[in-house]
DNA sequence: CTGAAAGCGCTTACAG
DNA sequence: CTGAAAGCGCTTACAG
């Protein structure tokens, strides 16, 4: 089905009037020493053949390849594609590949990838979304990482709670707590949580925070107070449309992420309901496009991309010592909200 | 560095009592006949000692992987990500692995890449930015692509002006054409147009699309009337500041791509001009946050997941005959755009 | 320092 | 249908 590729590293070697092993050292190994003369007569004979090692028999005899797995639930979320552009930026400095892939926060999905991803051979495997909560899930995945650390795999996840290998932890709960004392500073008591799906650990420290946050001022939330939706735009729309249309609606809408407080939004302009006049919104995240909105978003801003550069990073270094590299939240108060009237 | 995987083919075929040609041949080829009960047996032991196949042994020996390449200009940009997550979508129902290179816009670097991915036996590479303009990259791209489908790899490219491979191509003067009928049929004659590099072809399409739909009505654009900026937000702003600083503004700005005319409409909401009352305002593309944006963008919707779909499919087609799907914008008329008073 | 040889883990003609 | 063997294109002990 497939021409081989006309030029291998023997071609070179004969090119260069060199063993096999010679040229591979030449071009391989920098260390090398060499007689003088012979690096530069193997790497002429490889620019002129045009040569290309193939990276397929190279992982076979080493074990290892120049790529890494990248795990996210969603390119189309601004979310993970601002972070993806992070961990790309730091790939590309140290000549590696990144393999993507989606998970749609399906759990089996995700244990899958991550096995084809061992099976190839990653260098490193980077959990980009929170890790779902579902115990035989979460053994399977810890016993998959182990084991594919232990083949020498470098293993990085972007959410607490992982046992194994090296992690970057977003302190999501003490973000919304700040995001929601700055809310009762502001003079909001009535609160209308919009939540995502419990079984993202994100969203269930996220809550926490706000539990936390309103505690600490001797408030708290009712039954009714929280709805739980897609961590969508439209599931927004619906958390909206929930709390709104209650007998006493919430004069404070929290999101805990900001594509759901664009869809609280959208929801709230269409019923010509002001933002922040007559009720404020929130988001969690910060991504690029809580700036553009109108008004722009008062959100807990995650430095996205530097968090995948740092995954990125860490994914380099040895797997032991385990490295812990904790990530705050910047409050960004901005135009969406404002004391209650 | 790296210790082997534990369980081989040859583990495989041992516990099943078979050969090691057999064990391949049960595993893999579904079409194969194999005594009653033997592909069972194979599967059994295999399921049984957690036989995971090495990739890169079996590429080796076949000259394909089951990855395909995916060129970029950026992930971070909400286009590439939409049309990425269209690829990523496609390439899961057909159990391939996509690779995502970022460029950047920076020719040497794509090139580099397709080398690399190509040098991977990826079995296709999409190249989903518009292509760059520059006649010695144009040559070396087209020489690598070549060389790359001719060893029996697939190539896609989401921009017209290609000579290798299929293509899906975006009509985007076309767009930007009825774009421009629409507004001038509102009564719109004094335009200010931001460009973004015209080293991609598809800004000058885009550009070429607003002259021909001008001229329609006997209009034109003069020498003042059109900046080139950075393809981004920041881009839109510094456009915006040189056109609407002019003596005699515009009255309605035209962004070559969404992402601009977010920066236009940040510009003019900074000095409390109003949109579309007094200038109207128009993106193209149609991402996801043109509908967020207050007041939202009219714009040319192009079906970016579907575009990435559609080039998945194409890269399973085999290279002859070539394919090439013709994608139209949809007008999107929204509220950034209005009669000038 | 250099080369001949074995080995990485598969697939696939080639015989039987 | 099945198996022994060669081969995919590298790297790397092992000798010299």
């Amino acid at each position: 089905m497939v021409e081989r590729s006309p030029v291998r590293l023997q071609d070179v070697a004969e090119h260069a009037g060199v063993s096999l092993a010679t040229a591979s050292r030449m071009l391989s190994d920098p260390g090398y020493g060499g007689r003088a003369g012979l690096r530069e007569r193997v790497l002429a004979s490889a620019a002129a053949l045009g040569y290309r090692p193939n990276p397929h028999a190279r992982a076979l005899a080493t074990a290892t390849s120049m790529n890494v797995g990248l795990v996210i639930h969603d390119v189309r979320d601004a979310y993970f594609a601002t972070l993806s552009g992070g961990v790309i930026t730091v790939a590309e400095r140290h000549d590696l590949l990144v393999t993507m892939v989606c998970t749609y926060r399906n759990a089996p999905r995700e244990l899958e990838y991550v096995q084809r991803l061992a099976a190839q051979r990653v260098r490193a495997i980077i959990l980009a979304g929170s890790s779902l909560r579902d115990t035989a899930h979460t053994e399977a995945m810890h016993a998959e990482l182990e084991a594919y650390q232990d083949s020498g795999g470098s293993v990085v996840s972007v959410t607490r709670g992982r046992t194994v290998g090296h992690v970057v932890d977003i302190d999501n709960a003490g973000g919304m707590r700040k995001l929601v004392h700055d809310l009762v500073a502001l003079g909001h008591t009535s609160f209308g949580v919009i939540a995502g799906p419990l079984k993202l650990l994100a969203v269930r420290d996220r809550l926490q925070g706000i539990r936390q946050g309103l505690k600490d001022h001797g408030l708290s939330l009712g039954r009714d107070d929280i709805v739980y939706v897609d961590l969508s735009r439209e599931g927004g729309l619906a958390g909206a449309e929930q709390l709104m249309t209650r007998p006493d609606p919430p004069r404070c809408l929290l999101a805990v992420a900001d594509v759901i407080a664009f869809g609280a939004l959208s929801w709230l302009r269409a019923r010509g309901i002001a933002v922040p006049a007559d009720v404020s919104v929130t988001g969690f995240g910060g991504i690029p496009a809580t700036l553009d909105a109108v008004p722009s978003l008062t959100t807990v801003e995650l430095p996205l991309e530097e968090v995948g550069e740092t995954a990125m990073e860490l994914a380099l270094k040895p797997a032991s010592p385990r490295h812990v590299v904790e990530v705050e939240g910047t409050l960004a108060r901005r135009d969406s909200t404002a004391p209650p009237h």
